[in-house]
DNA sequence: CAGCGGATGTGCT
DNA sequence: GCACATCCGCTGG
């Protein structure tokens, strides 16, 4: 399966966000074990203009990653305990990412739960923090290649047809303003299993 | 089941 | 010092 381009990468944020819906998102562990997980929800981040971003008030250490140019991983620690994976959108010197918040397990489950003890194979990966565990993805994947990498990519996998697909406002930015507040940047695949539970 | 608070490191959102 | 693009365990109904 091919792995989607930079120019992909490239797109206006939403966009992006939108067309990852149904791809497959593969993590290779040092040992050669490959991860792979079929995206069905997803967050767009802008830069200066959106006030939920971590770009919103420019670069700092911590988000240089979304300047950069498209197709890296941003990882970054959440609560001192989680992190959430991201990748860059937007052509490079104009910042962008794309939260991957949750995703259906396809192979390599077994591993995905010596990672991530759970009863239920659901809990696995529905939700950004619960998807980095099971996939073994932390800050030392800060600006990983997505593109020509192979640690972590994305395949094209079945994209996902529009009446399948609900728009909804972002989680867990009260902070920002109310325009970013309600925008429909959240996408998920409607009805399905592995959404987050945050709605 | 829902609701609430603790965990725990980093950036000032 | 406080807030945070989160998750989990404990409590009460």
């Amino acid at each position: 399966m091919a792995k989607l381009s930079r120019e992909f990468f490239a797109q206006p944020t939403p966009q992006v966000a939108r067309e990852l819906l149904g791809r497959v998102l593969v993590r290779r562990l040092p040992d050669g074990t490959e991860l792979r997980a079929r995206i069905v929800e997803t967050e767009a981040y802008r830069g200066a203009e959106d006030t939920a971003s971590h770009a919103s008030r420019g670069m700092t250490k911590r988000n240089a990653v979304m300047f950069g140019p498209p197709g890296y991983a941003y990882v970054y620690l959440i609560y001192g305990r989680y992190h959430c994976l991201n990748v860059v959108t937007e052509p490079e010197g104009v910042a962008g990412a794309v939260l991957i918040r949750a995703a259906e397990p396809l192979t390599g489950l077994d591993r995905m739960r010596t990672l991530r003890p759970v009863r239920r194979p659901v809990d696995l990966t529905n939700g950004p923090g619960k998807l980095c565990q099971a996939l073994a993805v932390d800050r030392s994947l800060n600006g990983t290649d997505c593109v020509a990498g192979h640690v972590l990519w994305i395949e094209a996998g079945s994209p996902v047809d529009d009446s399948a697909v609900e728009r909804l406002p972002r989680v867990g930015i009260d902070y920002a303003d109310e325009r970013d507040r309600t925008a429909l940047w959240r996408f998920v695949i409607r009805g399905n299993q592995w959404v987050s539970k945050r709605t």
